[in-house]
DNA sequence: AATGAATGAGCCTTCATTCAT
DNA sequence: TATGAATGAAGGCTCATTCAT
């Protein structure tokens, strides 16, 4: 019963967190990073200011926790489509619609708070996004160069810099996609996209 | 003479907002936009602080004005390249090179500042930005319209979804670039990524 | 049985407030009164910081009986000594030395507590430590005049005088004592001491 | 001219240092050191909050400059009574009755201050308070070796225990004076308490 | 009796902006 | 024009105390 008792404990604490972790995303994403203040955060989780500080340590902490949960689901949503076993260039298409889908769901919260942290703050983020970018490149390198053995992509193609281009390409149609610069529906972006690197732009 | 007095004001004025603003730039590099003080600014254009509000209304115009200079260059630096005459891969290779030699030199303020501005703030200057891109797909789709009727690229290509590939794709170099994972000389990153959306991905 | 279940609880009682008192001189001693919190105190007591609330109403109330306890130790322990039968001089020394022995014993305590009392509780404090004084002052004012009488000291003395003199030297000296500027063993200074103002400075 | 505007803003500056030391002080001394608040401090001088943080960088930095005013103040007025050239006996006395008058006319500002200081602070205004003790000793000791060389005390008397003595017995009685258990003219107090320990208490 | 999560008042400090000189 | 002292709003954080379980 004091099993059962710890067990509850630690259930209500963790949807507290949750719960606190998501009225932060909420106002991070309205009012910005520096127009958010703990009183906010409390006030939209429907708790006194001092609870907060219960559950995390400080301002900067929530938001720590708050992109962890992102870093993790971004991750978990892009890598995979990489080493799929289709044609190379569904996966490329499935890995360029990822990203745009993810920026659609993310959007208020992508808005302000990447481009406002303090400087710690950003470099610990910026740590962790370096991780997924290189598990991204190493994912496409992978399978670059296992397709050039099948024939599959161009014989002289560098299977290390066209990964590059491919996640700096991903990244930059995300990147367009939270300011509004690419309306439309994602799947179509993703397919002209992808076709016009598939086949190049050259005359052949 | 009253005419020209009133010039000699106007340049010395000038003279003074430039100062201003180069102090500007030089600590939002360092310290971030947040970490600037006003004080820091006055102190290092070696003025006092009340000085700073007889040439610029608020902290904020200060930044605002700070950043139509970059943009200004940016575009300067970037648009032109588009449309010159030689081969359109060439245009290309130093289009992608010019954008990651801009960020070179800007990195210090870029890291910054487009991570810490405040609602809107952020919200004039993506307006501008939108522009220098729109800027940018469109000579980008004339100069692919151009290339295409001259047999330079695939018939089936698409100017506007390549358009806005390439200049994602710039983007997103761009960004990588100042986040420092893009390490090696401007050149040779041009280089090959324009080979490998020039050449496509795909066997032939 | 009723009887003695009331007994029990009350002894239960007592040992809790015991514990909690014991906990709380260990805090303040090590982190001073402002440094200490009641979580601390709870924790130290190895109970939940609700649980002090059923033994003590306040923080200032856990003080203040903490510092009763200290107060009944310190007249216990220098009261007797004035009045008993040995020579004066003997009872002189073995009182110095008492009140830095005391001192010694509850270093950490005082050297905290007695400077970061509140307002009130200081008041009340010095209540008490009043009364300590009135008594001390006044068994010496009895023991000199029957020294008095007995010749033992100086016929043209003033006892109610060389009382307040005691009793103020004996605290100068365990203040200096706990600031830690009069180190050595408690016999010798007390004895030196002793003997010089038995003595007197002048020359005979 | 610049060289007079200099010379008057320093002016000015020490002045509201000053004006805000007193209004610390005054506050200090009513409220206590946790009771202050540093908008106390500033409403009593006059100033808007932000305004003392032009003169202090905290408030422990306030605190400790108002206690430095009055260490070199004691020093200043006890230290010189004791190397004079009168009688011995008559520095004595005025040497116990400076110490009640510093103490009298700092009362309120000692009664809270001394009793309320965080750990660091404490230190430091205790190696200040240290130092004066020393120079106190030191110069009774000077002062009690020369007089028995005239043969103004006796023989056999130690400089060193003596010279002890009287500074803790100087310091007992302002403790008590500080905490009102000594009521009566300083002078009085002053010359019964010398008269004792000159004379000593044994009979003769 | 015991717990410990929740509360919220309160305080120190920063800094953009103003204004008298 | 230039100065820089003065302002005061605002926010992160602590912690004594309460209360539902």
């Amino acid at each position: 019963m004091s099993h059962s008792r710890v067990r509850k404990a630690e259930v209500v604490s963790e949807f507290r967190r949750a719960q606190l972790l998501e009225a932060a995303r909420e106002s991070f994403g309205q009012l910005g990073l520096a127009g958010t203040t703990v009183d906010d955060i409390a006030r939209r989780a429907g708790v006194a200011k001092g609870t907060v500080y219960l559950y995390f340590k400080s301002k900067a902490d929530i938001l720590e926790h708050a992109m962890l949960v992102d870093h993790t689901r971004l991750r978990d949503e892009t890598v995979p489509l990489i080493t799929g076993d289709g044609p190379l260039v569904d996966r490329l298409t499935a890995f360029l619609a990822a990203g745009l889908v993810f920026v659609d769901q993310n959007r208020g919260f992508f808005e302000h708070v990447h481009f406002e942290m303090g400087r710690d703050m950003r470099k610990r983020t910026l740590q962790q996004l370096e991780r997924i970018f290189h598990d991204q490149v190493h994912a496409w390198r992978t399978a670059l160069t296992r397709a050039r053995r099948r024939g599959e992509v161009g014989r002289d193609l560098s299977p290390a810099a066209a990964a590059q281009t491919i996640v700096a390409l991903a990244s930059g149609l995300a990147k367009q996609r939270i300011r509004g610069w690419l309306p439309g529906p994602v799947d179509r972006i993703a397919a002209t996209t992808s076709a016009t690197i598939w086949r190049g732009l050259a005359a052949r």
